[in-house]
DNA sequence: GGTACACATAGGATTTACCCTATATAGGAG
DNA sequence: CTCCTATATAGGGTAAATCCTATGTGTACC
């Protein structure tokens, strides 16, 4: 059915969302990757989280497979960043569902 | 933070309240209380999950504490009806969650 | 009061989710 | 080619969710 609910039940991956709404206000700047046009990288996701960069990961991952976020890939970076498209559909979804 | 999507994270729970929209179609008819006007007894609903009855309890009580449905108490009876203006409550707060 | 029925609660077993450390992969710089 | 950095993957330990059986509580009926 809905794997939209299950990627959106986690106190933190809720939190991620959020923070991406305003990428500069909730994270440092970068070097290489623009923080809204790229989105955020890993590390600084897993920082602000106070996870290990491989939990941080599996995180994303999980959001990105709900489509919620997007990644972009840039040298030794991913950058993930909301995919509002895909929270509307999200959003659709959730509200057939309860429909 | 939501407490509302981790009420929806659960497939079983998502059909529930699915086959609420319609109980007359989705259950037998009740001797005891208006499947429409009071809701389905839990012993139909652990049924139709295929799980046992203090399993089915143990879901509607996560789905009656999100505010998503409402128990009518009738003599031995428990029923669950939808409650919608929750429902709808629930969907605007996903929405805020998401914005 | 005693029995029968429906649901609630308690306790324990299994599955799933989550996080960590260690290691592999990939790209950039020298 | 080698080293360094950022992320991905693998493996394992712990916590949480979900289910079950057994038992308690409340109501109806005789």
């Amino acid at each position: 059915m809905s794997a939209t609910a299950k990627a959106l039940s986690s106190q933190r991956r809720q939190q991620v969302l959020k923070w991406l709404v305003d990428p500069v206000a909730n994270f440092p700047a970068q070097h290489t990757g623009d923080l809204v046009k790229d989105g955020v990288c890993v590390g600084f996701i897993a920082d602000k989280l106070g996870i290990a960069q491989p939990s941080a990961t599996s995180q994303m991952k999980i959001l990105q497979a709900a489509g919620l976020v997007m990644p972009t890939r840039i040298a030794q970076w991913t950058f993930y960043k909301r995919d509002e498209a895909g929270i509307r559909k999200a959003l659709a979804e959730l509200s057939a569902l309860l429909e």
